[in-house]
DNA sequence: TTGAAAGCGCTAACAC
DNA sequence: GTGTTAGCGCTTTCAA
């Protein structure tokens, strides 16, 4: 900035206004300054003047995920910097890989960073140790999940509400005999997606304990595994609900392998690509992560403007895409 | 930091010392900070220290790809961050969306932040406009694409190499009626696809004319449109080649309301999820975008250490991926 | 309309 | 081992 400052033949802070759209510069110098920065390559360097401005906004937030590569989270990813990029605001996004460790030493680079914001998708057992950065007052959305032992902003699914709409939907198909297979309990929105499911089942009369649940299925391998044990049983269901998508994929795989996609009705939690292009296409409850994340970054953008309102959970409803698999009657 | 010295009762010296694990102080003193600072609640500000820095790191790159939503894309970008936290690099993404406005002003919030390096999918006709940043010593790796104008590290698949090899696939199956369906070939690596898969084609003496050739397939919907076409022309295709994951999307669909799924050959360019749960599994040519990503980190955090190089492209190689569509024999 | 001086939070260089 | 001073590139404040 001196350089541009002394090619233009000006004073420093007559460069700074120019750079910055402030007002007050003689069209005649704007003009030579705006030609010596151009002729020098000059980029105002944003960190600099975040130091020294009143405010000290970086005009960047972290996110983080359970991985950048995951499509939910990185649908949620797109539609945060859709919205915050129209305010100039750039994302850190980092992954946390189910690593609680990982989830505060990522939380602690963001803040060693001076992010303007942060959204997050908690893992760790309790997000408390955020609570000295939250009060005072950095701008914090919890996606997905709810954040525990802080109060904060979350947006979420309504997880309990759409495993329910699975279950009364496989009821008003027929079915009696179900189950459910599910990620582990620790998270929180397996548990809500299975309690959801249960209660609806036993509101129609069905008792808890006439559904295979089968829980702590993390990848496909484990899912395809349970699926195949619980078919292969004295009384095999003749639905099955998957609350999640790896999940969903291995109940697939095992039924393709028991040539048994059209005889065991399927509805699983979460979309996906080619869904439909299944034989048959796949009933789901889908999830709308672009409007979790351009909620979430609404709510963000408005904690950083200064709304000081109770912090809030905002549910995002899902929604059932009927295709085929959750219709399929009951086979007994 | 004044705050923290003052209340360890040290010197502000001390203090950063202690917090960049500086040696030359006692444990004595360092303990005295730490319990300071944990008081304070106090982080060390990156920003300010890169400025006075030598070497003025900020630990940060930015990474600008076609859209962070994309699996090819957020898989690379997954590679990238593994590689590059283990060094402590934050990383900035943002999509492109195909818009080569945005690649430049993309590139100019980067430079305003002052990362360390840059990982770009190139999308504008010439990327000469960053010569003076890339000159002026800021990393930069290009990846998927080549750049034009400038000469600069790249890593890219061996796209024409791939296309030829599913081209010497199908015609081992027999087939010398064939299709390829493409992208717009103003992007490089569609040409290079293309080509790829026509000159083997023209080496066993199957001339290029006799090839139905498809391209400016940019979605699903112009994909599937078009393989109808062609499928229902006069001497229809008993094989088609696809050079891209959307076309191939569209292509399967078509192929699917036709009932031909097991009468028209397919072998697309780029796996996907699920391609083995299709009904033929889908035999694709497969790109590793985990590889991709690694290496350009690998290759960008050697250009930051200060290797000087001349400017190299590395090719990482597909993958024949068979499931079952590509092997299906000539119907007619 | 313009510029000089101070200082944001930190580290380099050097003194003690 | 420890502290002091200067200054990174910028914006604020205030004077001209």
């Amino acid at each position: 900035m001196r350089h541009v400052a002394a090619l233009a033949g000006v004073g420093i802070k007559t460069v700074s206004r120019v750079m910055n759209d402030e007002p007050g510069v003689s069209e005649a110098t704007r003009q030579r300054v705006l030609q010596a920065s151009q002729q020098l390559n000059y980029q105002l360097d944003m960190a600099a003047g975040s130091l020294r401005r009143s405010g000290r906004q970086t005009l960047s937030i972290g996110l983080l995920l359970p991985s950048v590569a995951n499509p939910f989270s990185s649908e949620i990813h797109r539609a945060l910097e859709d919205t915050l990029s129209e305010r100039g605001i750039a994302v850190f996004a980092a992954s946390l890989d189910d690593n609680p460790e990982r989830e505060k030493a990522l939380v602690a680079a963001f803040l060693g960073r001076r992010v303007d914001g942060m959204v997050l998708t908690p893992i760790a057992r309790s997000q408390a140790y955020v609570i000295p950065e939250h009060s005072r007052d950095l701008p914090m959305v919890f996606i997905d999940r709810e954040p525990v032992g802080i109060e904060a902003d979350a947006v979420v699914t309504d997880n309990a509400a759409g495993a329910a709409r699975a279950a009364a939907h496989l009821l008003g198909h027929g079915h009696t005999r179900l189950a459910y297979f599910g990620d582990t309990p620790d998270i929180q929105t397996a548990r809500e997606r299975r309690r959801g499911f249960l209660e609806q089942l036993g509101q129609a009369g069905i008792p808890t304990s006439t559904v295979s649940v089968r829980e702590g299925l993390r990848d496909v391998e484990s899912a395809r595994l349970a699926a195949r044990a619980v078919l292969a049983s004295d009384e095999p269901p003749t639905a099955i609900f998957s609350s999640q998508n790896l999940v969903t994929f291995g109940v697939m795989r095992a039924l393709k392998e028991l040539d048994a996609s059209r005889r065991v009705a399927l509805v699983g939690f979460d979309d996906f690509a080619l869904a439909d292009m299944m034989d048959p296409g796949i009933t789901v409850i889908a999830q709308h992560p672009e409007r979790i994340g351009r909620l979430a970054a609404e709510r963000l953008l408005a904690r950083i403007d200064g709304d000081d309102g109770a912090p809030r959970t905002y549910v995002v409803p899902s929604e059932l895409i009927v295709r085929g698999s959750g219709e399929l009657p009951p086979s007994y």
